[in-house]
This record gives structure tokens, sequence and C-alpha cells, in this order.
DNA sequence: CCAAAAGTGTTTCTATTACACCCATGT
DNA sequence: ACATGGGTGTAATAGAAACACTTTTGG
């Protein structure tokens, strides 16, 4: 019984799509850029583009983000593969979701500048070519299930950051309102977050402590089960 | 800028690869086959095929798995896009893998006397080729986060089972004991199980009762985000 | 009557929720 | 002096964990 023959068989182009997420303070945006090129050129997308012969597909999506936003060295998760056989109005494409967590003040002057992607916030996308809506909204839901249990609200925070602002980001995230007293216990039951004794005097005359998230410590922990929220 | 272009890219194979598990009321199995062609003929690897070029990728993984073991009809859900350029001896091939979970002794004659398909337990397995046994890892891990918020266990026991079955099923994926009387009343406590009248007489003198599944009852509670362990 | 598995409650502890006031500071 | 956001504690409740004996019945 030979089901696999290797010659033979169809080929196939493979894509790699890039949701990249970002947090300004405030809300969760995303980063879509306008399509350059036939069919559905001037449309909105998110940050596509082909897998080389020779290249792996994590590659090709860090590859793919460099090109078109100037971002490198961004940590990216494979979200899903989109395996429609006419999700591409051009052709056969699979294509492979890929997602990141960025904050997006450390990089939204050197997008927009440089390139055609820009952020929208989450609330107010444009709409999207193919089945790239879809995409997105997986990434919201894995970015939901995630958060819970991983450390990744760190990365879409800057290096230092606010109790305050970590509360705005699961409330972004979740949609909801969370008790400050609450929200301070548990976090800083983890102990994962390092006090400094710099304070960000931006947004109160008091100023508030910024906090570091302890990587090292963490993963002393990890193997435990964190919950975050 | 023109970053794709459809014409002149690289096409690639697509496979699927199919993780099976199954229970057989004592431990987790996983079903494997042996290759019937070259390269590494005659060696272990899950249920593997290629991706028709007007296939939808999930249509293939079911195709394929009817092809090589007989099964139809069986929920399986993509796991993840194993995409490295090296990953296959014999040349680029992208592979999406999926897994699902069924009861094994439903199945087992159907399996083993039709097809060169196997059974074996998850302490057992035997060395795999390619990435296998990566996708295997990856699918055990998926398996006890899923279970834990999702029925699949179901799945993986009989229509009708008992409590004990279910604990025994618990306590294979997390490779742990269960507390017998805080078990039964958390898994009761979530309304989800029909006891019936009939008992089961094999595994004792006095018999313990059949439960099912109450799949309708399930679908209203959905929404609130149970966790079964 | 005995071996083997089924069935069943209570207590302790831990985690989650609800809730409100004082503090530090720049203007 | 006051407006603004920062920082903090306690009590009530719910959920998880620890723990052991009685019941049934085929042989």
């Amino acid at each position: 019984m030979d089901i696999r023959k290797y010659k033979s068989r169809d080929k196939v182009l493979v894509a790699v799509d890039c949701i990249i997420f970002g947090f300004d303070g405030k809300q969760i945006n995303v980063l879509l850029i306008k399509r350059g090129f036939e069919p559905e050129q001037g449309k909105w997308s998110l940050m596509g583009g082909f897998v080389g012969k020779n290249e792996n597909v994590d590659d090709a999506a860090a590859r793919v983000l460099k090109q078109l936003t100037g971002l490198a060295d961004i940590y990216m998760e494979q979200l899903y593969c989109f395996g429609k056989a006419d999700r591409d109005l051009a052709g056969r494409v699979v294509s492979i979701a890929y997602s990141a967590f960025i904050n997006s003040a450390d990089y939204s002057e050197q997008i927009s500048t440089d390139h055609e992607a820009r952020w929208f916030p989450l609330s107010k996308t444009p709409s999207l070519i193919f089945d790239h809506k879809q995409m997105l909204d997986k990434a919201k839901k894995a970015l939901r299930e995630k958060v819970a249990n991983h450390p990744i609200g760190f990365e879409l925070l800057p290096f230092k950051f606010t109790l305050r602002q970590l509360q705005n980001l699961y409330e972004a995230i979740y949609e909801t309102k969370l008790d400050k007293r609450n929200f301070t216990k548990k976090i800083l039951s983890i102990k994962v977050l390092k006090k400094l004794k710099e304070k960000e005097k931006e947004t109160s005359r008091k100023g508030s402590f910024y906090y570091v998230f302890d990587r090292a410590h963490y993963r002393k922990l990890e193997h435990e089960g964190i919950k975050f929220v």
C-alpha cells in the first residue's frame, strides 16, 4: 500500500502571515499593511509572504516581518495553519499564521516612517483580505488563553512598567475592569516582579514605582504552572 | 514594494500527519503504522499523506486517516505545522499535524485486521521516522492542556462508562493519582454526566453504575468556561 | 464469610472576591 | 489647599485538598 509517493504529488505555494500585537499603555493594537500587489492590491492585510524552497517556515515568518516592517528579533509563535483550498483568490496557497507581542511605543516610529505598516486598535480594524480576519480573530482568542498562564503580558509592556500599566494591559486583553488591590496582591504574590527605586512621574503627582519582569526567577518557577490571571 | 508574487515562487509538498490517541480503560495508546514506501520504509510512523492541489488541508487529514486505518467521522483537530526545511529526508515537505481522541476498544479490531496500523502504549512507543517523535510529544502536551478545559476526555471513553474508568483516564493523562471522593464530587458537580440505571459488572462483585456524557447539557454550559480537572 | 471494588461526608486550608480610605505631590 | 492618581488591609466566600469507613455480592 503506497499512499505516499513523493514524485507526482501536487506542490503548492506555502505562505506565512504575521499578526503583530502591540500595546500602547491604553489599548491593544494590531499591525496591518497596505497590500502592494494584485490581487486585492491596496487593501489592508497582515504581513505576509511566501516560504522559500529551502527555508524553515519559522525563518520565513521572521524574514517577512523584517522585510515589511523593519522589525527584527521579535519572538513569534506559530498560531495555526490555514489550509482551505480556496482561501487565496489567486491560487492555491496554504498559509501558516504567526503571532507576536511587542510594546508599540518602542517600535512605532520606526515602523510607520520606513514602511507601509500601521497600527490599528483592535476595535477599529479595517476589513482585511482573504481569511485574514479569521486569522486575527483566532490570534485574539489565543492571546486571551495564553496570557493567563504565560508571561507574555510582559512582552507587550516596556522593559520597566508600573503596576497600573500592567493592570491596564490585562483589562484591555480581557475587556473588563479589575480591582486594583486584588490585582496588586495577586501579581506580587507570584514573585516575578522586581520593584525599582525609580518612579514614573508622567501620569501622577505622586509618581508610581516602576517594576521589571524577573525573567531569571520566572524560569525557576515556570514548571509549577503559574496563573497570571 | 512587491514582496509577494505568485508566479515564480517556490512550490513545496504539503503533507498531513495524524496522531490518534486511544484509551483502553487502563492506559493511553497511540496509533502507529509501518511505513510502506521509501525513504524509511518499514519503520514506524504516524499516519501521513500528501495534500492534493484542490483539497482542504483538514479534508486531507480525514482522507489519509480513512485510507490508512479505515477510521471515518473522527473529529480531528489541527495540532501544529512542522516546517523545518530538512525535516523529511526525501525532499522539502511541510507537514501539518492533526490529532484525534477515540476509545481504542471500539475500533481496535477493525484497525489491526484491515490495516497495518497498531496501537502502542504511550510509554512503549517505538522510534519514529523524521520528526514524528516531536509531533507526538507536542500532541501529548496539547492533550494535557486541552483535557483540563474541554470535554475531550469523553471522546476517549466508550459511550457509557463508570466513574472509575473516567478517573483512570485522567490519571493516565496526568500520570498521577486522584482521590476518588474528591474526583467524584467535582466531576458530578459540573452536571454534565447522566447516571444510568445499568451497572457494569465485570470489574467488581458489587457492580458500578454507568454514566453517559450529556452533550446537549454541556453545550449550554460551554461558554462559562468549565474546568474538568 | 471473605475478598474486592463501589460509594459516600466532613474538616481544613487556600485562593478569590468585595470593599474604602489615606498618601504624596505639583500646581 | 486641593485635585490627581498611588498605595494599602481585612473580612466573607468559594473551591481544593486531605482523609477512612461502610456497602454489596460472587465465590
